[in-house]
DNA sequence: CCAAAAGTGTTAGGAGTACACCCATGA
DNA sequence: TCATGGGTGTACTCCTAACACTTTTGG
């Protein structure tokens, strides 16, 4: 085992939770003195990976020593590797020289995560006081490290493509989760709004969204009926599906 | 500037071609001796950056010097970084040694490229000797070097899934084609047969391809009447555009 | 009984699909 | 005149989109 760290190649996590209301992203504070100078900024848990790890496992490895979390939805974005990324803000090279980073240019390889934020749900995360949810348009504004602002918004893309073929709503919902929380995601994420008698009548087409015999608890409004997504099933359908738009 | 190598980043380039009947790749032969016995195998065009290159720099610079390519759709695909991905085959590890390879972890980051092969089209290709285009089916059945039969997979996958929402058919065609032209491209990237009635009256509804008053020569049939893509009908078009599937 | 969100059908228009024959050209 | 691919219309089905009121629960 290998555990020295390769200087130049990152990962980066940006996790996404979505709590019923918005879709939320995670952000570590950080605290730079430049110039004597104060700044406080924001950036995506990441670190440098080792030499005895594939980007996975770094990207694994370091989402849960940094939240605690495991076991989630991951995928690669893409490596970032402008020039600048690190030095265009004279603050950042400040931070990089505070930690003793060994090279002033480093590629970062981005992951996304998802994860379910709901009331009541113990996913593993374990946040130090450095690290904070926000709604992704709040995160949007904030002052962002190096090129995570670009990763923010790639990262965002990369989602709401994804979400049109693929059945990731349900990594950010509860196991069981009623139809107007499923809308409400598709509602969010792509920022408009969807009729809801149309809504469920296309989701009563889709076998792998299966109706369970519960409803809600403890609502101070009529419960509403509590479904599961089948991956089972999901998995039997998509073998002969297709959809095809120039 | 500083034109020292990255030991270890490189780009990888996967070039599609489309000639008119098949969807090809460009692959550059290789020769090694590995304990006495001569191999020949195929990789993609592809080396390691610089340090004073972006990415898509790098990218672009690898193509052009071993294809004479340049602007043409280049696109990233993500980074590949498994641990064993240079290591694996123990002929990839002597042609390392035989090219005073400095590192045996590379992690690559491969882009994937769309050029037009129709006969009379110059796009300024220089092959050496070993390079070759295969049709895509022929290539995944060669020996491939590395992880370059993983990557070529996933380039395949991008493709398609980009094709659906992007004018990306037009990159492969030359900037006058025939609707039979276009039509063959959507069928060999997707393996299906369209029907070409439908598919006549689907185009006809994009304003973005627009009819010339021109026709094919020297065809020995009925010549075909000759359309263009507008990149600026389109570009105003796809402001308001949506589309969604769960 | 009030507030809040759950739940439910119909209609009209548009898009997708299936399908077969005549046309223009070069050899 | 033959071979080759170019070019065309209709009918049916299915999906989408627009739209408003009743029901169930907790407070």
């Amino acid at each position: 085992m290998d555990k020295r760290l390769v200087p130049n190649v990152s990962v980066d996590s940006v996790v996404f939770g979505f709590d019923s209301i918005h879709l939320n992203v995670l952000l570590i504070g950080r605290s730079i003195v430049h110039e004597g100078i104060q700044y406080h900024d924001w950036k995506f848990p990441g670190d440098l990976i080792r030499w005895d790890e594939d980007l996975d496992t770094s990207s694994k490895r370091i989402l849960k020593e940094l939240t605690g979390l495991e076991n989630i939805y991951m995928k690669q974005l893409k490596a970032f590797g402008a020039l600048d990324r690190l030095t265009k803000r004279p603050r950042d090279m400040s931070w990089l020289i505070s930690i003793d980073h060994p090279e002033n240019r480093v590629i970062t390889i981005p992951y996304y995560s998802l994860i379910n934020l709901s009331k009541g749900t113990d996913n593993g995360l374990k946040l130090n006081e450095n690290a904070k949810w926000f709604p992704v348009n709040e995160a949007k504004k904030l002052q962002l490290a190096f090129d995570h602002y670009e990763i923010l918004e790639f990262a965002l893309e990369t989602l709401r493509n994804e979400m049109r073929t693929k059945p990731l709503a349900f990594e950010l919902l509860p196991p069981k989760f009623s139809l107007s929380q499923l809308q409400k995601i598709y509602e969010v994420i792509f920022e408009m709004n969807l009729d809801k008698r149309n809504f469920r009548k296309k989701i009563a087409n889709l076998s792998y969204i299966v109706p369970l015999n519960e409803k809600e608890n403890d609502v101070s409004h009529r419960p509403a009926k509590l479904y599961m997504f089948s991956r089972d099933v999901y998995q039997k359908l998509k073998s002969q599906n297709f959809d095809f738009t120039i």
